[in-house]
Order: C-alpha cells, then sequence, then structure tokens
DNA sequence: GACGCAAGTTGCGTGCTGTGCAACATTAGG
DNA sequence: CCTAATGTTGCACAGCACGCAACTTGCGTC
C-alpha cells in the first residue's frame, strides 16, 4: 500500500468532519451549552465514546483548523528561501494558510459567527494559536540567529503573526466577508511593516 | 456604612487568596490534572461547593489576574489625559498594571512555572487576555477617530499590547527574573515603536 | 478465499466537574 | 435584639472525559 491514502484514513476524515459540522450546526442552532457530546455524535452517526476519540473536548470540535503549518514549511522559512525579508516571508505563508482554510470547507464565517456568540469559544482559539506560536518564535529566532538579544524580538515577531492573523479574520467579519480572508490578513500584516519590514 | 470596606469584603477577598494560594500550591506540587476541587477547597478550609461560588473552573483559580484596568482609567486614556501619544500611554498604563500584578503578592513566577507545566493554562490565560481585548480595541478606536480606515489599525494596536505584556514576562522568566516584569514588558512594547509611535 | 494482524468503534463503569436549589450561618445596621 | 442582606454549605443531578476490554472492520499474506 506504500503511500498512497488509505480507505482507512479516508474514513476517519470523514468521520472528522462529521463531527465538525454536526457541532458547528447544532451549536448555531441552540448554543453550544444546550447541546451534548451525545447528540453530537448521534447526529453524525456515530457512538459517543467515539467522539472522545477525536477531540478531547465538546469546545475543541468547534474550533477553527488554523496555523496547519507543517515543520517542512518552517524549515524552509528557517533557511531562509523564502527569498524576501523575515515579514514579508511570514506575510505570505500565513496568508497562505488562511487561504489553505478557507478553501478548506470548513466555512470560516460561521465559525466565526459561532465564536462571536459564545466568547469561551474565542478565548479557546485564541489558546489553540498559541499553541503554535512556540514554534513560530523557534523557527523566526533560529533564522535570525538565535542569542537573547533577539530572542525578545523573535518572540515579538511570532506573537504579531497571530494578531495579524486573529485581526484580519476579524476585520473580514465586520466588513461582511467581503473580498478574501488572505487579503485582510494581509492588509493586516502590512501595519507591522515599519517595525519589522526591515529584519532580513 | 458608605465607602468604607466592609469585613464581609476582606473576607471574601481572603478567601478567594486562599483558593488560589492552595491551586498554586497543589498544583506546582502534582500537577493540576492530579489534584481535585475537593483537595483544593479542603486546603483552602473551604467546602467544595463554595469554591465554585469564586471560579467557574479549576482552571480560572490558577490564571494570573492580569489586566485589571478599570473603565476610569481607560476613559482618561480615550480622553487623550495621558499627555503623550497612543503607543506611549499604552506602555505607561500596561506596565503600571504588571507593576500592579507584581506587587500584588500574586507570586508571578510561580504561577508561570505552573503555566509552562500545563500549555492548557497558558492557553486559558491568553483567553483571559483576549476578553480584555475587546475593551482595549475599543477604547483606542474611540481615542483616533472611530471610522473603518482607523478601526483596523486600533484592533492591531490592542492586539500588540497584549504580545508586548506576555512577551515581556516571557522573556522575564527567561533573564532568571532579573530586574523588574515592567521593566521587560516596557522593552517588549520598545519594539512596537517604529510601527505606531507616531500615532497621536 | 481463509487467516491473522492492525486499526477503529462501541459499551460499560467510574470519578470528577459544574450548577441549581433550599437550608443554614454570619454580619451589618437600625 | 431583630431583621435584612450576604455568604456558605449539603444535596442532588446532568454531563464530561477517560480507561478498559470486547467487538467489528478492513488490509496484506499465504
Amino acid at each position: 500500500m506504500a503511500e498512497r491514502e488509505h480507505g482507512r484514513e479516508r474514513n476517519k476524515r470523514a468521520t472528522r468532519r462529521a463531527l465538525r459540522a454536526a457541532t458547528l450546526e447544532l451549536g448555531l442552532r441552540r448554543g453550544l451549552a444546550e447541546v451534548s457530546v451525545e447528540e453530537i455524535a448521534r447526529r453524525a452517526g456515530v457512538s459517543p465514546r467515539t467522539f472522545f476519540n477525536y477531540f478531547d473536548t465538546k469546545e475543541d470540535a468547534a474550533l477553527i483548523e488554523l496555523f496547519v503549518v507543517t515543520d517542512e514549511e518552517l524549515a524552509v522559512f528557517t533557511a531562509g528561501n523564502g527569498g524576501a525579508g523575515v515579514w514579508a516571508d511570514l506575510t505570505r505563508i500565513l496568508a497562505a494558510d488562511v487561504e489553505r482554510a478557507e478553501a478548506d470547507g470548513q466555512d470560516l464565517p460561521r465559525y466565526m459567527q459561532l465564536h462571536a456568540r459564545h466568547p469561551v469559544l474565542a478565548a479557546r482559539q485564541m489558546g489553540q494559536f498559541s499553541s503554535f506560536l512556540g514554534r513560530l518564535a523557534d523557527a523566526v529566532a533560529t533564522r535570525t540567529g538565535d542569542n537573547p538579544q533577539t530572542r525578545l524580538r523573535a518572540e515579538v515577531i511570532a506573537g504579531s503573526c497571530i494578531t495579524a492573523v486573529r485581526v484580519g479574520l476579524s476585520q473580514w467579519a465586520a466588513q461582511g466577508w467581503r473580498s478574501t480572508a488572505a487579503e485582510h490578513v494581509t492588509a493586516a500584516f502590512a501595519l507591522f511593516d515599519p517595525a519589522f519590514g526591515d529584519t532580513a
């Protein structure tokens, strides 16, 4: 079977999608607190126990899957193969990630609606973002030479990436989903240019 | 009894502190997951039910109480009474908030140790920060004239405040708690100066 | 095609979380 | 004191999260 995708994995992806879709649907309709895992599982055609094989908590199934940047992509960035400066490379990489999420059938707008209705979800989403933060900061620090001096800057740059993506998406929502999400994200990144634009 | 502090409120504060201290202590010693609310409550000399009168979840008792900026302080900022530019004012306000937390007997270093051991706590802390984000962004937007053009910038500025505080504290930890937390936070804020320093 | 292995699903049992409610204790203030 | 307000506690209960063992399904091998 080698490298080919197994039917196994396709089924898992399908189940995962079904669970996420059921969570989003029911959560938007009646509020996430009023929906039990049992109900979500039933709607996805699976047992309650299986739900927890996919997600640790009910909330996790209601988060946008963002910042799925592979170690390989990060290694390319670290090596400086993006060609441009650090900030320009990051702008490109993360805008691309947003585009991927947008095209992924995740239905970003509806997820953001749900998060607007449940602040606890927005908070958890922030938390999930921050789990990517460590990897990103390390990558930036490695590329810019990891000494105590540059480390502070690297952490700030990584944090600003999260901010730019978050604010970009938020503006996209505020403007009624006009244009693409990636465009708004890029615009947010541009505001940091005066501070980080000259970092090689 | 007018404006005087009631013994009532002093007791509540004491209970709150005891519960937080018990959570921190036990969490650091054995890991937060291995500690039940019942045990925390017992150690604080209070019933388990009372714990939930103070905190919604076990994790909430293990978070740093940061960004407790009153509406009055925010109103002063909005009016521009800080005298300096937007970013300078924010730097001052948030450095002062960190100083307050530092002096509050919260024992920031040990909380940060606990968060390092339990990523879920770091994530929740981020979430708590983000609940302050809305108020801050509104304040900045109001001060800079709230049109769609400046709104994006206001959101980015508010987000950067969170980043600066977070990274500043992280650096403070990385350097072995040398100097004060507020100083490191101020240094982190300075990195954003080229981007936001000229905002009136 | 039968076999055996690996991977995934399910039911069961269990401890803990989080909350509403009503009874009780404590404090403030007249 | 007496009363009203405030805070604490016990109780009951639904739901969460997970470990475990049994069962089912799909896949490669002989």
